[in-house]
DNA sequence: GGATCCCGTTACGTC
DNA sequence: GACGTAACGGGATCCA
């Protein structure tokens, strides 16, 4: 049941029951998703009894704002929220208030308990609540019939008051029962990692709202410059020599060029038995026409994926990118709109991140942190002997799998060790491993020698090979109570079918580095409030004033990587600039 | 019949 | 291994 408050003296009364409620859900209907480009036009709260829509447009401005403010505000109050993130962007933007009342996510917990299923608040309820509520098909109904009437200037505000606010209600209501049934599990379980997930989460809001200074300036020319790249390469390199002009774009009609017009030999198949166009494929073709797909593949990417789409979603010259703490199985962060995490390294692109003016962009990052949870997951001595002495570890893969002295490692060995490194901790298998080697060496290598690096490498470092079988096997026992499972040293569980129980090296070491990061980041923002901008897994950017020390930087480097209880030491790396990305230079 | 939407596929950027 | 984004292309759907 709900009510919509449509009078002051109406809110009077809901004010006095929900600051008598020292529990309430509370949940923004918006005009879209981006915050940055949205505005809250209903407000809508449940104490798990009592559900209350309140639209904006009902209310005088301050009478509303005041009324938020008394309940948002209470600090003594337990504020739930299902992504609150969002409410709290919204929140802000459209009326200028935060939350100031401690806050839970049903979102967060949801991921805790399953991190395999949506964490979307009504497929949820009915699955692990069973209560179904229709209300949104009745949105949708209304959507999908009026939508192609003006579907240019369309939001949510539009739906009819007797539609949207039934199912507006609904939800504060499921996310407080939600939230009750889901506690006790987690107070019981997931205690310490729900706490730092829920610090990290607020982190990250602040990270969004701080944004990433672009200079649009030179996004703009740098586009032109690359239409035109791209447009020369087109002409002069692919067409040219080609004879003709087709859609580079369209792999099926690269695909029917290359291997039915010019009659070069297929190089390889793709998943579903296609001639493949990929960029392995194409490598293998010695001809200017291949060469130039490649090209203009690259140039594209970086001209669609990143230089225009940054320009579209800058807002003030600063890009709001949402991350993510429930999208990934492992306990990673993800990131989108734009992905933050994912941004070329390009300089020519890099150079379009900017800082700004009295600050200095700063970067640490975590030496490679995979290998140390490698290393301290499968206690294989030589690796962590190397950890400890500070040996270059790729070599000394290299060294040990062909068995040699570490200082007559070639190059491309060293890339060959690295490359094994990397597929050991992503538990791939010999063909996955000979393509991916093959692009870490530069050359084509088969799968019959991956093989035997792989077994090689095996035998290198037995302990590796006792800690996969180890993990597969633990996985392979049915347990209670989440079934197969893994669980790494933070106590985060990955739910895995006993078939994919390859995936669970993987799992302990990814989800093991994600934890570690977000541990790091908490102590880091208790001790220095900085100003967050970015997060790229093992890598964080803060902007700090101009004036700030080197001292102090290491202070920070040393919060990311003192981690007693691990046992091995860890190493940080750091950046600076105080112009843009592609400019940043090593501190040490 | 033609425009539009949806979804699977292919490809590629990061750690 | 873990992601997010863009583009294509075939099939389904909508609309006149």
């Amino acid at each position: 049941m709900y009510y919509n408050i449509k009078t002051s003296d109406e809110l009077t009364h809901v004010q006095q029951i929900l600051i008598n409620s020292s529990k309430i859900a509370y949940d923004t209907e918006t005009t879209g998703l981006k915050w940055y480009r949205s505005k809250v036009f209903l407000h809508s709260f449940s104490n798990g009894e009592d559900n209350f829509v309140i639209r904006v447009a009902n209310f005088n401005k301050s009478v509303l704002e005041n009324f938020l403010r008394s309940i948002l505000e209470d600090k003594n109050k337990l504020i739930i929220g299902q992504n609150i993130k969002f409410d709290r962007h919204h929140l802000r933007h459209t009326h200028g208030i935060e939350i100031l009342g401690q806050i839970c996510d049903t979102m967060l917990m949801s991921h805790l308990m399953d991190e395999n299923t949506t964490t979307s608040l009504k497929p949820r309820c009915k699955a692990v609540l069973g209560i179904a509520m229709d209300e949104k098909e009745a949105v949708d109904g209304w959507l999908k019939e009026n939508i192609g009437a003006n579907k240019e200037k369309w939001d949510f505000s539009l739906v009819p008051e007797h539609i949207m606010d039934p199912y507006a209600g609904n939800d504060p209501w499921l996310c407080i029962k939600l939230y009750d049934h889901y506690l006790p599990s987690i107070e019981k379980h997931f205690r310490q990692l729900y706490e730092t997930d829920m610090k990290v989460f607020d982190i990250l809001y602040k990270m969004e709202k701080n944004g990433l200074p672009v200079d649009l300036p030179y996004l703009k020319s740098f586009q032109a410059i690359l239409e035109e790249r791209i447009e020369k390469n087109k002409k002069e390199n692919i067409f040219f020599n080609f004879g003709a002009e087709f859609d580079v774009d369209s792999p099926m009609e690269v695909a029917e060029v290359l291997y039915k017009k010019m009659k070069f030999p297929v190089p390889k198949l793709t998943d579903k038995g296609v001639n493949s166009t990929d960029d392995e494929a194409l490598g293998q073709i010695d001809h200017p026409v291949p060469k130039g797909i490649q090209q203009h593949r690259s140039m594209s990417k970086l001209l669609t994926t990143y230089v225009i789409s940054l320009q579209e979603q800058a807002v003030n010259g600063l890009v709001h990118p949402d991350y993510s703490l429930t999208r990934t199985r492992t306990g990673r962060l993800s990131c989108s709109d734009p992905n933050a995490q994912n941004l070329a390294k390009n300089d020519e692109l890099r150079r379009a991140f900017t800082v700004d003016p009295g600050e200095e962009m700063w970067f640490w990052d975590q030496s490679q942190i995979e290998m140390v949870g490698f290393a301290m997951y499968s206690k294989d001595s030589k690796m962590i002997n190397a950890i400890k002495t500070g040996v270059d570890l790729h070599a000394m893969t290299a060294a040990e799998v062909l068995n040699k002295p570490v200082d007559q490692i070639t190059k491309e060995e060293r890339a060959m060790g690295k490359g094994t490194n990397f597929a050991m901790i992503y538990g791939v298998g010999k063909a996955k491993l000979a393509r991916y080697l093959s692009e870490y060496v530069g050359r084509k290598i088969e799968d019959t020698e991956a093989a035997g690096f792989k077994g090689k490498y095996l035998n290198a470092f037995p302990m590796v090979y006792a800690f996969q079988r180890q993990v597969m096997s633990v996985i392979q026992m049915y347990r209670e109570p989440w079934g197969h499972f893994v669980k790494n040293k933070f106590g985060r569980v990955r739910r895995i079918e006993s078939q994919k129980a390859y995936t669970g090296v993987n799992h302990l070491i990814q989800g093991w580095a994600a934890d570690m990061m977000k541990a790091a980041m908490v102590k880091i923002e208790e001790k220095f409030h900085p100003k967050w901008v970015q997060n790229i897994h093992d890598a964080i950017r803060l902007d700090l004033p101009v004036n700030t020390t080197v001292e102090i930087a290491r202070d920070i480097g040393k919060l990311l990587t003192d981690f007693p209880e691990v046992e091995l030491p860890i190493k940080y790396t750091m950046e600076r600039s105080q112009t843009n990305w592609a400019e940043v230079k090593e501190v040490r």
